[in-house]
DNA sequence: TATGAATGAGCATTCATTCAT
DNA sequence: TATGAATGAATGCTCATTCAT
């Protein structure tokens, strides 16, 4: 009976922090940060303001709660992709297509929680690591950037790559394709078409291989 | 006599303007667009709060002139690389310059204020064409993106790039180059390094360019 | 059958109440009378929050209970005392003694109970004496400040005592007590020595100055 | 022009001060700690809630203010006499006219301030002690009942007085008078009578007993 | 009867904006 | 024109109370 009861608990509190979670993210993406009050966020996810407290000690862990959500899958794919044994390019291949099929929104999430201040989303990995219930996660241990700039280590210690220096070679990548997704989402397009999707990483292989 | 004192009352309005501009960009830098209060930019820009709305009617508006000031200058410069007759490869060399040398500080401020969503900057955008004072300014009528655009199409129809989708390209661009920008930011590095600029520069045109 | 669980029912009640009163207590000693919440009861009682409403209507009949708890054992200890046939001066030493062995917690709790505001003790001796629950207890009828006043009259009309006035000299003897026994919880010490007590006795019996 | 002005600022925000000051020792009095709101302070004060942040920071400070003011000019007056000439006998009853002609209303301030638990008047001193505005004054460096405890024990050393524990007779004296005062304000008598305090006097002087 | 999630009124505090001087 | 005190709407958060299970 415990067990049951004590299962059925976990699922409805799982339940409501995901609803919480999703009124949440639709007014980020419609208001910005400034628009993310708490009787927003109750009234859209149909409860009372109070409500929001049982699930969440208060505003800065909500926002905590969104940013390990919103990172976590991508972390996961990506370290999958990082360990696993292909060639450095054909690994590139699959982040950027991960990366593409996944972080649309996820991306414009970060960037609206950070207030414009990248600097902002390491201070959410440090008290994301702070946390017990996170301190594991992906989004802490292997951020998005470290698992590409090693594959372009890997690249570039194979001869695959040109000498770039990583972290620069990996903002470049990351950057070429959050910009395309940032597009996509001001224009309010569903998402990127394969042809798009193919013409980036041609883009950045040809930029990024030995002729 | 009552033009003089006219011009007097108009450089004086705009020393006053540059003042809170400047103050305005300070605290936006340091403290995040939540930071902006018109009590610190006030006490920044050494006057009384309610002077600031002797020069701007509201926040907003000081807001917006941030926008354009930030804006403008680029404009400026990108629009005459446009309307210049070298190749499409040497305008686009010579954008990515002066983005690199000039959009450092700049760009960081247009993130901030846009809160992250770049919708917002399209808001700023039209808002800004809806006052008089500043409906043909550069950044309302040829916004960068749209000039990078002008010379990708250029270079694609002179068969000198691969026959890329214009605002794809653009896109591609603008990230990569923005993305470097803000991991030196980020990283507190003073600016980007010559030997970065020409990797950078490699990497685009390699990847754009036909053998 | 009725009879019997009607009487199980009642001592089940009473033993609820017991423990809501204890937990109740312990909280407005540690944690004044702002730190009484209903949660903080609730779980210092081992029992869901709701549950409390089973056995008191509100958050302010919880504290006229408490109220009625901590002052009755006095008032039935005084009322004895008043009505034993010794002399108004022995009266008085057992009065004292009384207090200073039994009062010191409860007199504490009766402080926070009322916020520091006396007239808030009045409040509640009035509202406990609407319920009829409490109308004939001696915290009502019989409030420790009558006792002493009769005591003291008595000692007048016997030529014992100085020819104070009645409510004065009850309320220097009370005070003089309470402040001693205020300087002990403040200070954290056990209780009252021995000797304080004497001290204290003498104090009102004599004065301060020597013959 | 400068001093001018500034003299009349620093009037101004005495007489805010002072405003706000008897608004909130109304409430304290009438509504207890419980009661006191920032914004009832404001309407009791006459003003909008926002205003009096521009002379408090916060609700602490004002109750520190509070604090401050009310014991201020007791401990000034009793510091006085503690430093004066005449025999111990002279300067109780000197200090208890002083403690009985201004303490009445301020006590049952200071206790409702406490909220009941004295050991939070601790805190404000010291709290009060770490602020430089309020560093020196006497209510941190000397408090009241230090200052009784050195006079008695000055009695005592000159054999005037019996051999008390000094701390001990000092809450005899503090807690008696105190209690009267108690009284009165619990009975909305305007003050002491003359008569009241002359049997006060006797009272600790001679005891309660007849010879 | 027991539970504890849901509710929403109430509070401290911030800040854009106004306006008397 | 400059000032900055006054304003009050808005926000994060707490907690007594209710009620479906």
């Amino acid at each position: 009976m415990s067990r049951l009861s004590e299962k059925r608990k976990a699922a409805v509190e799982s339940m409501m922090k995901e609803a919480i979670y999703e009124a949440a993210v639709k007014i980020l993406l419609h208001q910005g940060l400034d628009g993310l009050t708490m009787e927003r966020v109750a009234e859209a996810a149909g409860m009372a303001k109070g409500t929001l407290y049982n699930y969440f000690q208060d505003k800065k862990s909500l926002q905590l709660y969104i940013f390990a959500r919103v990172s976590e899958p991508f972390n996961q794919q990506l370290s999958a992709i990082r360990r696993s044994t292909v060639s450095p390019k054909e690994k590139l291949v699959k982040i950027m297509e991960v990366i593409f099929l996944g972080f649309e929104k996820n991306r414009q999430i970060l960037v609206i929680l950070s207030g414009g201040r990248i600097h902002n989303l390491k201070e959410y990995s440090m008290q994301l690591a702070a946390i017990p219930e996170f301190s594991d996660c992906k989004a802490t241990k292997e951020p998005i950037g470290k698992v590409i700039e090693s594959v372009v280590l890997e690249g570039i210690q194979a001869k695959q790559f040109f000498a770039f220096d990583p972290k620069l070679a990996t903002d470049l990548v990351l950057g070429a394709i959050t910009s395309v997704i940032d597009r996509q989402i001001q224009d309010n397009l569903p998402r990127a078409t394969e042809e798009n999707i193919a013409q980036l990483i041609r883009f950045l292989m040809e930029g990024l291989m030995k002729a």
